[in-house]
RNA sequence: GCCCCCAUCGUCUAACGGCUAGGACUCCACUCUUUCAAGGUGGCGGUCGGGGUUCGAUUCCCCGUGGGGGCACCA
């Protein structure tokens, strides 16, 4: 029988990267093993879920690529069917009516946390006859509590951690049906899991102390054992459980800093396995190749958000500019938006080409969408540490070398343009004058997009093509006079 | 307090009981070069402690220490 595995989010209004990673994994696995994954929301009255918080775990799902292949299903859509289990269960006399007042419990939990565990139980067994019926018959609200087994160790293989054993004494009979009459969470998991025909249950480690009640809860109920892995926590860089206070922790908050969705799921693939090579920049279907439960890691893993923009600069260098282009423009500051689409429009191989060039220095699509600017719009804008360094200290120079080269590459044929016939003519220049070839490129390459830093000279000069790279020039020129005019 | 899990560079990790404990991120240097990245080369840096078992422990066992998770009429 091939696997059935699922993933099981509470909507929390997001998804946060512990739940993406377990999403994943379950994910990887099914893909891998040619199982199911079933998605189900654990939606309780409790947390109340709405519309809009499912669909945040959903666009989250989604961005990642995660397709699951069965539902999404709802937990609360399962509640008759986990209150007849409950029922059943007190039916057989697996299960024991509690008349115990909460506040009168939580009262002896603290005088003696150790001694509380079977409280209930003996105040159950302390009932005459009959007593616990007939009481419940007069309407007295109580909750319904399994009764765990006593001389009972619970043992299972996990998937990840190997062999585990709890002993039944250290857990107390818990209650499965509230009085209000609502089941909960470990008696609905159990009963939903069992309903999906689950094969195995892959979630966090948080879930591992919850492992023996469940499996409790199977055997009573009659329904098969699944098989477990619990996976490894993700931490802070403080070593605690990864939480809103350690910055951003939701996938989306990942997507709007410019991190592709290619590698995050690279990233969180390695947090926690690894192929057992050396190779770390995988796609998608190469994870899909190599994943197996077998090399998963036991020990919790803290986020790098450094490697993960590391990771996110290695795959946005293997992406191709044109691929790239529609999600830049979701980054671009307010004004370059519309001139971007434009751009794409009339011309979607250039701007493809420029994004090309832009790629190989970023770290995220955030990065691109900013050193886009002076491909995009007329007005230039010139940064001060740039005009300082490489115009300012000797302008008459500099602004001579630029009107020099500006009538030399304005005698280009349009077909000429191009970086090899480029390099030739200012490297020609150069040496004409006497000087460095950078004693050209440097203020050129101030003039072309205002800063210091760019793709390599002539890369630029064609990306922005004869007409707007000799604007600039001019411009440039003209800026320089104007500032010694100033001055003098 | 009780139960459980975990332990290799700062971080992510590799090493069926056997080469000098390998790779990646970060940092530093060098290189390439028109700048910045990217790339290439090199460097710094680790088996938590103590006992066993063994010819030999990162690896197996025990104890300690440290870290984490759980112990709800939350999920």
């Amino acid at each position: 029988m091939s696997i059935r595995v699922r993933f099981a989010p509470s909507p929390t209004g997001y998804l946060h990267v512990g739940g993406a990673r377990t999403a994943l994994f379950n994910w990887l696995l099914a893909r891998r093993e040619g199982g199911r994954f079933l998605l189900r929301i654990e939606d309780t009255d409790r947390n109340r879920s709405s519309q809009e918080m499912v669909d945040a775990i959903l666009e989250g799902m989604s961005w990642l690529g995660l397709d699951w292949d069965e539902g999404p299903f709802f937990q609360g859509e399962g509640v008759e069917r986990h209150r007849a289990d409950a029922l059943r269960l007190l039916a057989e006399g697996k299960a024991y009516r509690d008349f115990t007042a909460p506040e009168e419990l939580a009262r002896i939990r603290e005088e003696d946390p150790d001694g509380a565990t079977r409280y209930p139980r003996r105040q159950a067994e302390a009932l005459a006859p009959g007593e616990a019926e007939e009481r419940a018959a007069a309407g007295e609200p109580h909750a319904i509590r399994f009764l765990v087994p006593d001389h009972r160790v619970v043992e299972f293989d996990d998937r990840v951690h190997g062999r585990t054993r709890f002993p039944a004494e250290a857990i107390e009979d818990l209650v499965i049906l509230r009085a209000d009459g609502s089941p909960t969470y470990n008696l609905a998991v159990v009963s939903d899991d069992a309903f999906m025909n689950i094969t195995l249950v892959m979630r966090g480690d948080d879930h591992l102390s919850n492992t023996p009640k469940q499996i409790l809860l199977y055997e009573a109920l009659g329904y098969p054992v699944p098989e477990f892995a619990h996976l490894p926590l993700i931490l802070g860089p403080d070593g605690k459980r990864l939480s809103k206070r350690h910055g951003a922790t939701a996938v989306g908050d990942y997507e709007g800093q410019g991190i592709l969705p290619e590698a995050m799921v690279n990233f969180l693939a390695l947090l926690g396995w690894s192929p057992g090579t050396d190779q770390e920049v995988m796609s998608r279907s190469e994870l899909v190749a190599a994943f197996s439960l077998d090399r998963v890691v036991k020990k919790s893993a803290v986020f790098d958000a450094e490697k993960l923009r590391w990771l996110n600069g290695q795959h946005l260098n293997r992406m191709d500019g044109v691929a790239l282009a529609s999600l830049v423009l979701d980054h671009l500051e307010a004004g370059l938006r519309e001139p971007a689409e434009a751009a794409m429009e009339t011309d979607p191989a250039g701007f493809g080409a420029i994004l090309d060039l832009l790629i190989t220095r970023a770290r995220s699509v955030d990065d691109v969408a900013m050193k886009l600017r002076p491909y995009l719009v007329e007005e230039i804008v010139y940064d001060p540490g740039a005009v300082k360094k490489h115009w300012a200290k000797r302008p008459d120079e500099a602004a001579g070398h630029l009107e020099a080269l500006r009538e030399r590459l304005q005698g280009l044929e349009p077909g000429e343009w191009t970086e090899a016939r480029l390099e030739e003519e200012l490297r020609g220049l150069a040496e004409e004058r006497g000087i460095g070839a950078g004693k050209l490129i440097h203020p050129l390459r101030v003039a072309l997009v205002g800063e210091a830093v760019s793709p390599g000279i002539f890369e630029v000069l064609v990306a922005m093509g004869p007409d707007r790279s000799l604007a600039r020039m001019a411009a440039g020129v003209q800026w320089i006079r104007r500032q010694v005019a100033g001055n003098a």
